[in-house]
DNA sequence: AAGGAAAATGACATGATGTCAATAATACAT
DNA sequence: ATGTATTATTGACATCATGTCATTTTCCTT
């Protein structure tokens, strides 16, 4: 809490150059991509020494993480939706409520989410990030399948892992599109009609 | 046809050069990927000189796509799969079989398309060449449910060019995670849990 | 004010890329 | 055959990015 306080003035200095650095790194990355992008970009525009860039990062890879932290904050939250549907209708209302939430942050977050995406096919480090975030979605999906199934909305021969996986899997590619802006129906549009399939799909 | 007898010999020597080159990449884009693959590791293996490379290619990008022909060529097939059905049941057996022919290729080829796979996140170029991949499977689908629709067999209200796309990326998605080694399930099982949910969501 | 610790620095070693002038191999004309 | 033109191959070179580390600068402590 007060920790931050207590910081000397050298520690402020370490602060601020890291700062520094990574806000020089998003321009840099934000213009050029992710493979274009170079270190010396970075602390040229930084005005601090090569040297300094490695004092706080691993490299341009550990650099993107950082500043990825915030829109990943954003999917989790998305993720964390509570679903407890008492019929189909329902069920299709907080799903379709999801969807739009999850490829409006294509558009909101677009600029760094067109670096993460080429990042995302160079570095290990960042497509396990990626990996996660996805791993969260289905694990939930899989969850409100399960719960749905019970609750006999839904059709119960179907392998609920299997359905959340598949069901991710249409919103995830229709982001990436929206992020490349290689798609000109609206958002809404893009939702309603997914979600009309796979609910008539999964549902009773 | 006979092209190929009126060949003289330095004019053979360039085409088993040029060969010798191609097997070596492919020997080490599958060991190392395509990021870690470098031509000198390649012009090593086929006992050439540096320079020799940069003759017959442009760079790793352009070998690649070279390798990547065959395998290419085997999803073009599997796209033009012919679609008129009669029944809604015809129908899913058609798109079952499909979606199993397209899935098994993550199989068959796993090797080249991991390789592929990161190659498309580097390099403008092959990203393109899935791109006309990926859309012509779409085109395809989009005119099948559309033919469908006609026939009074699937929903009308709904977008088809939409639900195709959807439609698709739950297929390419499975794909890569087989690709990447990380399915459990068998094929046929993916594609029929998928299959069904998307049958069902779209066919009246 | 001196000495010690943290932070910053940039020169350097390494390794990849793509180019190009030079060289080798082959074809062709006489 | 021999000389010349054409095509294929070559590797040294210029360029550029990376990551390291011994050194220098800045700040804290006593």
């Amino acid at each position: 809490m007060t920790d931050e306080k207590v910081i000397d003035k050298r520690h402020l200095r370490s602060i601020k150059t890291r700062e520094k650095l990574l806000e020089a790194a998003k321009e840099v990355f934000l213009e050029d991509g992710f493979h274009k992008a170079t270190i010396s970009q970075m602390i040229k525009k930084a005005n601090i020494g090569y040297g300094t860039a490695y004092v706080h990062f691993e490299g341009k890879e550990d650099i993107l993480i950082v500043l990825m932290e915030n829109v990943m904050e954003k999917f989790y939250e998305i993720a964390e939706v509570s679903f407890f549907p008492k019929t189909k209708k329902e069920a299709m209302e907080i799903i379709l409520e999801q969807a739009t939430a999850f490829l409006k942050m294509a558009e909101t977050e677009r600029n760094m989410m067109q670096v993460f995406e080429q990042a995302i096919g160079i570095s290990t480090a960042i497509s396990n990030k990626w990996k996660a975030i996805r791993e969260k979605f289905i694990q939930r999906i899989s969850e409100d399948i399960a719960y749905a199934q019970e609750s006999r909305l839904a059709r119960p021969e179907l392998n609920h892992k299997l359905a959340a996986r598949g069901w991710f899997f249409t919103n995830e590619m229709y982001l990436w599109e929206i992020v490349r802006n290689e798609h000109l129906d609206t958002v809404e549009e893009v939702a309603k009609t997914i979600t009309a399939i796979y609910t008539r799909g999964l549902y009773l």
